[in-house]
DNA sequence: GTTATCTGACCATCCTTGCG
DNA sequence: CGCAAGGATGGTCAGATAAC
């Protein structure tokens, strides 16, 4: 499930570390380089916190300035993105508690997003997009901690580890938390598509005309 | 055989609800 | 309003399983 696109850019000159080690030597411009490689991660961690694109993006800026404020103090104690993804998501999770302080009703709008689609054709209704809009809302129904975790693991691909650190919560929480998201979510996904289980498989009456004058002329014809 | 991951059981805490 | 009971949620631990 794990979706790494490589990021477009401006030539692959070697690892991160080695990029940051020419960064912080003078070559301000590689910093590109790091951003396009990894916008893809920050942006989805800030977002899993957040569930604001336009937040996440906010967040990705400050990252980033901050990322490159601080690239001296990256020891490479560990991977440069686990580095960068966490700075992200302390700033998401900085910008949510202000949000709660200010806005703690918000949330409240985000209710009715369940609403099932009506359509009654199973096969249109199981279209590759409508499959990504029922999973999406599905992932958007998590809790904060468990679509944090669901996302960097289970989408994002990262490992136990990287998205513990990230988090600052322990392997084992992010092990429960993805199991449980993982159980939520096939639910939720169940709950969505059940009104429309009874059309799967259908036996239409073509097919069982068929089938039954098959049956009676073998039966008939000895 | 080792490591990583998944999953279930158990427990603690928090929240809601009903009752006096 | 205060309190107890029950449910929901989340963390820890241990065993099972898969991948290497």
């Amino acid at each position: 499930m794990a979706v790494n696109p490589p990021q477009s850019g401006v030539g692959e000159p070697g690892s991160d570390e080695e990029i940051v080690r020419r960064v912080c030597a003078g070559e301000e411009a590689l910093f590109e380089v790091l951003m396009r490689r990894h916008n893809q991660r920050v942006y989805r961690a800030a977002r899993a916190i957040l569930r604001n694109d336009v937040e996440a993006e906010d967040v990705m800026q400050d990252a980033y300035v901050r990322a490159y404020e601080h690239l001296r103090n990256f020891e490479g104690r560990s991977r440069f993105s686990t580095w960068l993804t966490r700075i992200a998501v302390y700033e998401a999770l900085a910008r949510r508690r202000r949000s709660q302080r200010l806005e703690p009703l918000a949330a409240l709008q985000e209710e009715g997003l369940m609403a099932t689609s009506s359509s009654s054709n199973p096969e249109q209704q199981l279209s590759d997009v409508e499959i990504r809009a029922l999973l999406e809302k599905a992932v958007e129904t998590l809790s904060d901690d468990f679509h944090a975790v669901f996302v960097l693991r289970a989408i994002e691909g990262m490992s136990g580890a990287e998205t513990a650190e990230c988090l600052g919560v322990s392997e084992d929480v992010v092990k429960t938390r993805l199991s449980r998201a993982r159980r939520r979510l096939r639910e939720a996904l169940l709950e969505s598509i059940e009104p429309s289980l009874p059309a799967v498989y259908e036996f239409h009456l073509s097919r069982c005309d068929r089938v039954v004058a098959a049956v009676l002329r073998r039966i008939e014809t000895p």
